[in-house]
DNA sequence: GCAAGGTC
């Protein structure tokens, strides 16, 4: 709002004498759709909440009002906004241009949440720049009739498909229990099931990996540079399985001289500016989780330290570039980056954009005084934030990387070659090195020598790498599900607290048992399709331009749940023969035992002149009265108890005071 | 119990 401020002159005035205006703000949604079974009528909600029967489904999205409810917190805003538009005659919708008409939607869900009956207009911002919210006043639409607002309808559209798409998990949960497990929860939707079907196919890949090994006559020389011939399977026979057959090939070569062929000198420009899936790859890696990442990025944004955190910009405009050129000096001199390296100082095309609302993350107007004094407000993460979104800035006012390419063979066996790039001048490498954020590990290159010598070279078909956090938001982001922003969001709600679906080990993403059971389940449907994002977001693209009614969006939830159900069913019978399920289903069970006799009957008594209180069971032995009373009395009992491997076995322990997860309390301490 | 979208 203060951007409006700025450009009309005011929090309220008049507009080019045309109108007076007062200007008010809302953030994200202020309403949301309610609970599925809120929205149909008495006699349907037995259907609408339930999670028994297959019968139920699929929904008919006609048995929907769609009412919405207040989002908890939020009421004081939409106070806010029905006072400031008590004495006007028209409201005006205002934000960036965003494609999928979200800004749309949650402005006409204000609208209509304070039952506004008179006009409505709408103008879009390509950039909050006083002359872009200028433009954008003076290219005001008239869009009273909600229903004929092709933006408003297509992310209408896409709230009730998302919101139908809740059923899935329901029907998996059902199947799932028909078929003997018990997941706490499932859930199905169009971003998640994507992820978790991305992290289930690498890690079943890596389990069915078998290394084959194999050997041929490679030469090396000795700055280790490999020379090798091209490989093909159908034609070439040089490529053996057993080292003794290469080993004979051996005898028929001797050390060989080195030809170049070609040395080329070639630039690469700096890459582009990181988004927030790649802030949270960079970050994440000192050792932050995602949810720190995005909380501590909000919040130094929220004080300019760096811009929008949500944006879909890689680029920024000419005025986001300008205003911040005066600043890099101070930028680079805080984050300790030498201000000699930043050459390129006007505005190169690859970073440029005319059209940009936020522009792509970068550092904000405010530059911090110092890390130190960065890391006393945001903490160590704000520092490593900071310099990870101010050296990507920065590396764009570089010179680019210059290294030289070069191709060889040998003299005595042209077929083997080898290619290597020779660093020659780091320049914006040496702000921001890319490399941590691309899959493949670039070798570390050296200049050849005069001579090579032949050897057994021993290789393996390659294994599949762990689904890391890298892997998966590169392959959103190529399949364009979610923005930089709701990719890390999402991957960081699939890993923790409550409803988590996986968990990410040694730097793999590992499913849980609910996330294991959900994507054996949903194997193959569309819901768990990637191109189920992108048919959805073509449709809504037909829904804004009038080509197609809205409803029909949601309508054809029906069909994908027609068509996944089958699926799942037949899904459920090869849940009994995954082995990595099965692991996990047993520690579940363990698991949910062991809660359940927490949650036990507790016995009291006094211990050691204190009245304390314990679990009256313990690795299923229910304690006899006789034991609890040798237990107060601190006196060593045997018993016999079920083990987590579910054997039985027996242990002698006492009572005494012991912590779990820095909690104090009383109970047996077995003897192992 | 379940989605995905948004965040002065």
């Amino acid at each position: 709002m203060d951007d409006f401020v700025t450009a009309l002159g005011g929090k309220s005035g008049n507009f080019q004498g045309k109108f007076d205006y007062v200007l008010t703000h809302s953030y994200g949604h202020i309403l949301q759709l309610k609970e599925p079974q809120e929205m149909v009528s008495e006699d349907k909600k037995t259907r609408y909440s339930s999670w028994r029967s297959l019968k139920y489904f699929p929904w008919d999205e006609n048995d929907f009002s769609w009412a919405k409810r207040i989002v908890p917190g939020r009421s004081k805003t939409l106070k806010e906004i029905r006072d400031a538009a008590k004495d006007c005659d028209g409201i005006i919708i205002a934000t960036d241009d965003d494609p999928s008409g979200e800004g749309d939607l949650l402005g006409w869900e204000i609208v209509n949440a304070i039952h506004w009956k008179k006009a409505v207009y709408r103008i879009r911002f390509e950039d909050q720049a006083p002359k872009s919210i200028i433009a954008a006043m003076k290219r005001m639409v008239n869009v009273t009739n909600q229903m004929e607002q092709g933006e408003y309808l297509e992310a209408l559209a896409r709230q009730r498909f998302d919101l139908l798409s809740m059923q899935l998990s329901r029907i998996a949960m059902i199947y799932a229990k028909k078929a003997g497990y018990k997941p706490k929860t499932m859930r199905i939707g169009r971003l998640k099931s994507a992820i978790v079907g991305l992290i289930f196919d690498r890690n079943t890949e890596i389990e069915n990996y078998v290394k084959k090994p194999y050997f041929e006559v490679k030469f090396k020389d000795q700055n280790g540079n490999l020379f090798s011939r091209k490989f093909d399977p159908d034609k070439d026979q040089f490529r053996y399985s057993v080292r003794q057959q290469a080993k004979t090939d051996l005898a028929d070569y001797v050390a060989s001289s080195i030809v170049i062929d070609e040395k080329k000198l070639k630039q690469q420009t700096p890459p582009p500016l990181v988004d927030l899936g790649q802030i949270g790859i960079l970050v994440g890696a000192k050792g932050y989780k995602d949810k720190e990442i995005i909380k501590t990025y909000q919040d130094m944004y929220q004080a300019q330290i760096v811009s929008y955190p949500r944006t879909e910009d890689t680029q920024v405009t000419l005025e986001q570039f300008n205003e911040l050129l005066p600043l890099v000096d101070q930028i680079a001199n805080v984050i300790g980056v030498d201000s000699k390296l930043l050459t390129r100082r006007k505005p190169r095309a690859k970073f440029i954009t005319s059209q940009a609302a936020h522009g792509a993350n970068r550092p904000g107007v405010k530059v911090p005084k110092s890390l130190e004094q960065l890391e006393k407000r945001f903490g160590k993460i704000g520092v490593e934030i900071y310099q990870v979104v101010a050296k990507s800035y920065l590396a764009m006012l570089a010179e680019d990387y210059v290294y030289e390419a070069q191709k060889a063979h040998l003299a005595k066996y042209p077929d083997f070659r080898a290619s290597i790039q020779l660093p020659k001048a780091m320049n914006y490498k040496l702000i921001f090195d890319d490399r941590d954020l691309s899959e493949e590990d670039e070798a570390t290159a050296h200049e050849f020598k005069d001579m090579a010598q032949p050897f057994v070279y021993e290789g393996a078909n390659p294994k599949p790498g762990k689904p890391t956090k890298k892997f998966i938001l590169n392959y959103l982001k190529k399949h364009n599900i979610g923005t930089g922003a709701t990719r890390l969001q999402t991957l960081a709600e699939i890993s923790s607290g409550k409803g988590s679906l996986a968990a990410l080990i040694r730097g793999g993403y590992v499913l849980n048992y609910e996330g294991q059971v959900q994507a054996i389940l949903s194997k193959g449907s569309m819901i768990a399709s990637p191109k189920i994002t992108k048919r959805l977001f073509d449709g809504m693209d037909r829904v804004k331009r009038k080509e197609l009614d809205y409803q029909l969006i949601p309508q054809s939830m029906q069909t994908i749940v027609r068509h996944d159900m089958p699926i799942f069913e037949n899904n459920a019978t090869s849940l009994d023969k995954n082995a990595t399920l099965q692991k996990l289903a047993s520690k579940h069970q363990t698991k949910t035992i062991n809660k359940k006799v927490v949650a036990g009957e507790k016995v009291t008594g006094d211990f050691n002149g204190e009245q304390i209180s314990f679990n009256q069971t313990w690795g299923g032995h229910k304690f006899t009265k006789k034991e609890v009373a040798d237990l107060l009395a601190g006196k060593k009992i045997r018993i016999s108890y079920c083990s987590k491997k579910g054997t039985d076995k027996i242990v002698s322990g006492k009572l005494a005071k012991q912590t779990y997860k820095g909690r104090s309390f009383y109970g047996f301490k077995p003897e192992f």
